[in-house]
DNA sequence: TTGACCATGTCAGCATCCTGACATACTCTG
DNA sequence: CAGAGTATGTCAGGATGCTGACATGGTCAA
């Protein structure tokens, strides 16, 4: 048999699972979840992104992100349209509170993730993010 | 700024997402989801565990395991006594058809991860099982 | 231009998992 | 021995996410 570490699936499930949890505790102050914190995020790297969009780059289904945006948008946080322009992709976007609440979200997520990686060197944390990355682009397609 | 890689949730989220996606698709021919194999894995592991310490170990809340542990014994793939003979707790195990199917289960999950892995040394690959197990590590109480 | 094809938004229904609460059974301190 | 503390199993209710389906709007090949 090939010399396969040991339950590499499990481990990436248990650090998922605990980040989550952290992340979820350390947002809950600002009343959002993560899943609301990742649509925001992705909100502000590409401002007038479409609704499927953002749920693909979230992991989650377009009912799932369209009945979300909903809920940002009667929190302020987030503006779209009514009518598109052109075509049928409604364009959302950060209102000044959302970019605000996004700041002061990320500093808080920012904080789980180094302490996440307080173990590990530099040098490891790369190695870290790099075999990810290959682990994702090992399983899409 | 620390020179933190950047994004390793995000890496870390859409790894584990795309894991569980292939796992479920590749389970599904044995009409079993990615939680029912974990708790028939970790029953075999540990014969004769209660369902709450199950729970802990695949994430979820008492509540959900008993439930499928429920749907587990009425497919005659685990089994428990209906009293316990000392304490609450009401030791699971495996039926015989629950070994059969956890073995097929077996190998359609180590192929997906053997897949996942498909792009990294062996090396890098314990790299990333240990950096993993740090994540776990500095993120837990 | 027309018709197949694809992407988006939306509605309805369902499954899953969670939080909160409670009773039971053991353990351990005083 | 009495009481608090902890762990387990269970019930009820609600939140979240998914699948399936449909209409709309744009694109592209024939």
């Amino acid at each position: 048999m090939v010399n396969t570490p040991p339950q590499v699936g499990y481990a990436l499930k248990h650090a998922q699972s605990l980040l989550h949890l952290r992340m979820e505790e350390a947002l809950r102050p600002l009343y959002l979840t993560v899943s609301q914190y990742s649509c925001l995020h992705h909100l502000r790297r590409e401002p007038g992104i479409s609704a499927a969009a953002l749920a693909r780059a979230t992991f989650v289904t377009r009912q799932s992100m369209n009945a979300m945006l909903q809920q940002l948008i009667d929190r302020d946080l987030v503006a779209r349209p009514s009518r598109a322009e052109s075509g049928r992709a409604l364009p959302a976007m950060l209102t000044a509170v959302g970019t605000d609440a996004l700041d002061a979200a990320q500093n808080l997520v920012d904080g789980v993730e180094q302490r996440m990686l307080a173990g590990l060197s530099a040098t490891e944390s790369a190695a870290l993010a790099r075999g990810l990355a290959a682990c994702v682009n090992s399983l899409e397609e």
